[in-house]
DNA sequence: TATTGTTATACTCTATAACTATA
DNA sequence: TATAGTTATAGAGTATAACAATA
């Protein structure tokens, strides 16, 4: 793909790309291992970790996990099915729905955020302390929009 | 989670691993409509991309993607049926089935890896040259194994 | 009319169990 | 006996199309 003339501006994007896909497909299998191991699938402990700080319409949840309406609906029937959230009357609007954590619920997400920290540390513990501050500016520059 | 009492191994890292899991899932899902533009899973374009530069049997395969041998049949059999790949017997072991890309295969390979640099180029496109390279070096860091 | 959500449907991904063929 | 692969089966995740209720 890349030639012994590419641009300066090029300049090793290949190789931080490779870098980037590599690291994303570990972290998420971590992240997968870490849900499985609480009878979670990775979008379900997405669900909860999200319902754990707000309660949100199923439109909402869709907006944040990027998937239609539809999946999202799916998903919630079967935790609630599982006890681990609820569904509620949205008081403002006829039509939307809130869904919320319970007890339970609550109690799981607390635990998979735990066991996703302690999963990870294997790999965050390979960096020193001035690493890790270094890395987590960088990958938030990268998440965030650039300035308009 | 995190206190104020908090021991100097463990400063930051929450902060580490929260930037670390979104850069993830933002990876992942830019990845997912990278693949999903040439009609792949993103599962079948990872097929792809490891076929690209070797065979490989049913079971190698499993181990580069973390899946079972069952799953990786079944995903072999699609592709296959797309034209995408081909199996044929290996020749040291008459129970092994080496995996290969056909032309068409290759080509969409080249194709979904193009997409993919160019799809992720909004983000890694944030960062300067220098920044490129720092980050590189850490995620290959937080990638391989810390030395015996 | 437009929006929110659900249901029906279909396909992919995934693993477990049972099986065949080869080593 | 052990290993490589396939098939049958089952369930989760996903989206499209059609629909009901509300705005």
């Amino acid at each position: 793909m890349t030639t012994s003339s590419e641009s300066a501006a090029g300049a090793g994007r290949q190789e931080l790309i490779d870098a980037l896909v590599l690291t994303s497909f570990a972290t998420i299998a971590v992240l997968s291992r870490a849900a499985a191991e609480h009878d979670l699938s990775l979008t379900q402990l997405r669900v909860l970790a999200i319902l754990r700080d707000r309660r949100g319409t199923i439109g909402e949840l869709a907006g944040y996990l990027g998937l239609d309406k539809t999946t999202v609906s799916g998903l919630v029937g079967r935790a609630e099915k599982k006890g681990l959230l609820q569904r509620a009357q949205n008081p403002a609007d006829g039509r939307a729905v809130d869904v919320f954590l319970t007890a339970e619920g609550a109690r799981l997400a607390q635990a998979g955020a735990a066991q996703i920290a302690s999963s990870l540390a294997p790999m965050t513990g390979k960096l020193t302390t001035a690493q890790a501050r270094q890395l987590t500016t960088l990958l938030e520059t990268l998440l965030h929009e650039a300035a308009p």
